[in-house]
DNA sequence: ACTTAGATTTCGCCG
DNA sequence: CGGCGAAGTCTAAGT
């Protein structure tokens, strides 16, 4: 890994045109060829970057960079060098997470009941022709139920539900199959989407699944 | 700016847990407090980081930064520093964009003709229950057209469009609203869907528009 | 290889 | 400040 701090022009042009006037900015030039330039505040992205794979031009004072097959070139005029150091990294190591949607499923699927009164699993990941549903369902009154899950549901969610339930509705025995939309955050417009094509709504909590299980789980193991 | 080189092991906890095994990599601290983490590969995207605002504490073999007012903590365990240099950056600059959807939005709001004969705008980002439509307009006939554009688009840009319809076709002086969906590339899917649903595609030219109208108005054309 | 959907999405605008 | 939509989205998984 290579990192320059400079004073610097950038222009990247593709499928935007994009400029960066002459200030003190950080370049990094990775291992895999990938290139980002930052500034000393805002998030984590770039202001400027070029992903891998990559062809670096180094002209000393110039730092031109192309993406094969694109027409992507991202091009850093160095006007002055502060600092251009390189480190050998070594080996990696990969990110584990916790706390994703799948995880969500995963406990909804366990507790499907904090659902709806009388939900039991038929199947998670049940399959349609425009893809899986997250949970298929039924209710108290044997009736058929699709559940799409999300961290935070927007209209998107809404539109992906309706079309699985076109596709589930299509076979007679489940033409009566309802909805249900569970998120840990629901947007008011998704709500309202969801209210106008008859899906209900319900906004669940992680940790206070997990939570509400614990008890069940205390007294096998006590 | 601080930039850490070191063996380190990284905890985070917040919105999801995050964990990463001890390894070599990049630490980058802003002026700002924002801390990035950052792999020798992949993407712009770090391995794990902490937007602004943040407070850090620093305990030498220790980094631990925390988000007032979320759960957010991000927990840095120094095992082996191999440089760490801070830099004065001084003065930042903006990055300047030419290019992107709301540029063609402002091109056709001022030629709507370009959309088809006799089109006239009535409003820009005209509101509906589910989102804005980007451009209202009535043609000829004084039927209403609502416009979705795009840079590029996708079957999503369709379903958009048609959820708006949806709802502004429940305004009885409105049920004959037509649709016209407007990009600089649109996918041939997206074409067929939108034929199945009269939804009229117009694939336009920013460079084009602009040069109808006035020719030397890109930025980087000098 | 291409498409689909998730993401600690981030970012910017507008209320 | 929150909601909503775009992004050079990126990235990983399934087909």
């Amino acid at each position: 890994m290579r990192l320059i701090v400079a004073r610097c022009e950038v222009v990247y042009t593709g499928r935007l045109n994009a400029f960066l006037p002459e200030a003190v900015r950080l370049l990094i030039v990775k291992a895999d060829g990938s290139v980002l330039v930052h500034d000393d505040a805002g998030g984590y992205k770039p202001l400027n970057w070029m992903a891998a794979p990559s062809r670096i031009e180094d002209a000393g004072d110039r730092l031109v960079v192309r993406r094969p097959k694109t027409e992507d070139v991202l091009e850093i005029r160095l006007v002055d060098v502060l600092s251009d150091v390189t480190h050998d990294m070594g080996e990696s190591a990969a990110l584990q997470k916790d706390g994703v949607e799948r995880h969500l499923q995963e406990e909804l699927a366990a507790t499907p009941a904090a659902l709806g009164e009388g939900l039991t699993l038929v199947r998670r990941e049940w399959p349609t022709e425009v893809g899986p549903v997250d949970l298929m369902c039924r209710d108290g009154d044997g009736e058929w139920v699709a559940v799409e899950i999300k961290r935070v549901a927007t209209i998107e969610a809404v539109e992906q539900l309706m079309r699985y339930l076109d596709f589930i509705r299509v076979d007679p025995a489940k033409a009566g199959c309802r909805g249900v939309l569970a998120a840990q955050s629901i947007k008011p417009q998704a709500a309202t989407l969801a209210d106008s094509r008859g899906i209900r709504c319900v906004e669940v909590d992680l940790a206070l699944l997990r939570g509400e299980r614990e008890p069940e789980l205390t007294l096998f193991t006590a």
